[in-house]
DNA sequence: GACCTGCTGCGGCTTG
């Protein structure tokens, strides 16, 4: 039987009203897979693949022809990790149900009361909704969860690789859980999505029980060819920054005239390069066309920007951050071009992803890296390049189809503490015994143990941070604080945003800055792709007044440094040590590679991994990720050592440490579990940090961002 | 030495 055979009629019918002559294979194989088993599934294809119809045309034909199941609700559940998605796929999707009776509901915070109470009165057909909206109504509505998903049938989870396990995909995991628990049933699951570095893993979150079970259709070929060139530019003195403008200028000649993204790595980086940009265009007397995009600026100047490149009636490119890495629909474009190494390898094929998708057209990415002048005193990671040799490490892995595999050993805990409080608030009060059977039992935080289970729930109870108390039968209810944080709706994220300045010009919010930095009036300022001096800074309703001028600098906006991957790492090394000059390099960046090498070798790394710098300075080459590396940096820092880590290879000062490196580090080694952490460690990243103990976040870090086991091999150096 | 994502109920107002 044809794929096509097995659709319902009003799909049929809307199929050959678009004139297609046939599915696509993922359609056809999605097809026969969802209308003949059971089976959780996994769609992976490029991001103009036809997923989402892969997904919903046969599912809809579900819906349209077989008998549904007894009780109310919506038919099926799609998540979205963003409100524009969600926009673009629900106007997609009431395109296709035009010829049935369906209704399509948009669910997020921008939708108004007024739809979401109708839908909530009669719900069914197909709910597009965020994870924070489906928490809200878990604390909101918990009665009701049965009556809104009592039929559902299938949970459409978009751009999953964007979940996982981090920590918004673990908030997810736990929302489905509790869901499929509170109608008494399992729902199938149905995951969409572009990168998938490893797909056992994306299965495992699917259905952590029986991953084997989860089916997967992967788009066949369909990759279209690669160009590339990466380019390299050399800095003059210290402050000058005429390789930046060098770049600008490049990509002022070579993408004038089409559509292209600049992903330029900061939020500063994106301003200061579209800034230079723009002028060179009022000095050339051109039309500009290329303009900044990222979460800081409004989200008018953002949509203006979205808007120009969808529409491809004026030629534009976008100088952005990963704002524009995601699905939203912009269409297709010519070029990506990179600043500066990224940090993933599986954010650079997304970002790839965005150009080469029409038949024929090749995929194109122009990677530049900046480097500076050196000399026989500047620091190794000058001298050995890092940035350079790892745009070549992830482009090299690029090349062969890695990336990034999501962490499955974090424990999660500021999550988890998210979970228990709203459990507690969906229910008004639940038992010890039934929170821990909802989220680690069927829930996603299964290494958490009832002994660590219950030193969270005793501190969450403990006098001073009031977020649980406990009834005299027993049943836990949500303390005085508890109460006052699960009621406000900042409650629903689980990630952390920082407090922020609202930049106004002439009454108009220009976007937002957090607050990292004093600015103080007369200073200049470059913001969305204009040039500003500060009028006055209102600390009451924190918002800074500006006024046009003719001179500015990049606004600072603060960040931590991402994870890199040992994988990463190790081929950077691998890079250093081979001979060949790969084909894409310029003449500048094969210049540069060479004297790396050269200076890999004068350090000794060849060799060595214990590398003296004067009387008590050292390199420490441990050829291992962010994780490992900054384990090690720790351990050593509760030395006595100052450490700072480079892609990893670590600068050790000792000049006030405790005994000598050596030493030190067979102290490491030997130690059954060394002392990593000092008292001012700073432990409180994540959102619900705060209401932990130190020995509470001290386990929690060691479950993710540190790995004490590896200690003993990363201290053998020598 | 970084980036991104999300959000309800209700009081008070105007208008038909």
């Amino acid at each position: 039987m044809q794929a096509f055979d097995r659709l319902a009629r009003p799909i049929q019918k809307w199929i050959r009203s678009k004139g297609w002559r046939e599915l696509r294979d993922i359609q056809a194989r999605a097809t026969h897979h969802i209308l003949t088993t059971n089976e959780h599934l996994i769609v992976a294809a490029s991001t103009a693949g036809g997923k989402t119809e892969a997904a919903f045309l046969p599912l809809l034909s579900d819906v349209l022809d077989r008998e549904g199941l007894a009780g109310s609700g919506f038919d099926l559940v799609y998540i979205g990790p963003l409100k524009a998605l969600i926009n673009d796929q629900c106007k997609r999707l009431q395109d296709i149900c035009t010829e049935t009776e369906l209704k399509v509901t948009p669910w997020h915070g921008d939708v108004s009361a007024s739809i979401k109470s109708k839908a909530e009165k009669q719900p069914s057909g197909i709910l597009l909704i965020t994870p924070e909206s489906l928490e809200a109504l878990f604390i909101r509505k918990g009665n009701s969860i049965p009556h809104l998903f009592g039929r559902t049938r299938a949970f459409i989870i978009d751009e999953l690789h964007t979940f996982l396990d981090a920590e918004r995909g673990v908030h997810l995991r736990s929302l489905m859980a509790r869901l499929e628990l509170s109608i008494g049933r399992g729902v199938r699951k149905v995951g969409l999505s572009a990168t998938l570095g490893d797909i056992s893993l994306a299965k495992a979150y699917l259905d952590p029980d029986r991953p084997e079970q989860v089916a997967d259709i992967v788009a066949q070929g369909g990759d279209s060819e690669l160009q590339m060139q990466l380019r390299a530019y050399i800095n003059g003195g210290e402050e000058d920054n005429a390789a930046l403008r060098a770049v600008s200028d490049h990509l002022f000649d070579r993408l004038r005239g089409s559509n292209n993204l600049i992903f330029a790595g900061s939020r500063g980086r994106v301003e200061e390069v579209a800034d230079r940009l723009r002028t060179k265009s009022e000095e050339e007397r051109l039309p500009n066309e290329f303009y900044p995009h990222h979460a800081s600026l409004s989200k008018e100047h953002r949509e203006f920007v979205e808007e120009r490149l969808k529409s491809e009636s004026l030629p534009t490119t976008a100088v952005c951050t990963s704002t524009l890495e995601l699905g939203i629909d912009i269409g297709d474009v010519t070029c990506v071009a990179q600043i500066g190494a990224p940090f993933t390898v599986a954010g650079l094929r997304q970002r790839l992803g965005r150009s080469g998708r029409r038949a024929g057209q090749p995929a194109i990415l122009r990677q530049y890296a900046i480097e500076s002048r050196i000399d026989q005193n500047s620091h190794f990671a000058d001298r050995l390049r890092l940035d350079l040799i790892r745009s070549v490490a992830m482009i090299n892995l690029l090349l062969i189809g890695w990336c990034e595999a999501p962490n499955r050993r974090a424990l999660h805990l500021s999550t988890f503490v998210h979970q228990i409080l709203s459990v507690i608030a969906e229910r008004g009060g639940a038992s010890a015994k039934r929170i821990f059977a909802t989220l680690c039992e069927k829930g996603p935080f299964r290494s958490i143990e009832p002994p660590l289970f219950v030193s969270v729930l005793r501190h969450l109870g403990s006098p001073g941070v009031d977020l649980v108390e406990q009834s005299e039968d027993g049943m836990l209810l949500l303390g005085k604080r508890g109460e006052k944080i699960a009621e406000h709706y900042s409650f629903y994220a689980v990630f952390k945003t920082p407090e922020e300045y609202r930049i106004v010009h002439d009454g108009k919010t220009l976007g937002t800055l957090p607050i990292v930095q004093v600015l103080a009036p007369k200073m200049a300022l470059i913001f969305s792709g204009r040039r500003w001096e500060v009028l006055s800074v209102e600390e009451a309703d924190n918002t800074i007044l500006v006024k046009p001028a003719p001179a500015g600098r990049p606004p600072k906006f603060g960040g931590e440094p991402g994870l890199i991957d040992d994988r990463v790492i190790q081929e950077m090394k691998r890079v250093y040590l081979d001979d060949a000059i790969p084909e894409y390099l310029d003449e500048t960046a094969a210049g540069l590679l060479c004297e790396a090498r050269r200076n890999f070798k004068m350090l000794g790394l060849e060799t060595q991994r214990i590398i003296a710098i004067g009387e008590t300075k050292a390199l420490l080459a441990i050829w291992q990720g962010s994780v490992k590396s900054n384990t090690l940096a720790l351990a050593l820092s509760a030395k006595g050592f100052t450490v700072a880590a480079y892609d990893g290879l670590l600068d050790v000062e000792g000049k006030n440490a405790d005994c000598s490196l050596e030493t030190a580090l067979s102290k490491i080694q030997a130690a059954e579990t060394p002392r990593i952490f000092s008292s001012n460690t700073n432990l409180m990243f994540d959102k619900f940090h705060p209401y932990l103990s130190t020995e509470l976040l001290q386990q929690d870090a060691m479950s993710g961002k540190l790995d004490i086991n590896a200690l003993p091999a990363l201290a053998d150096l020598i």
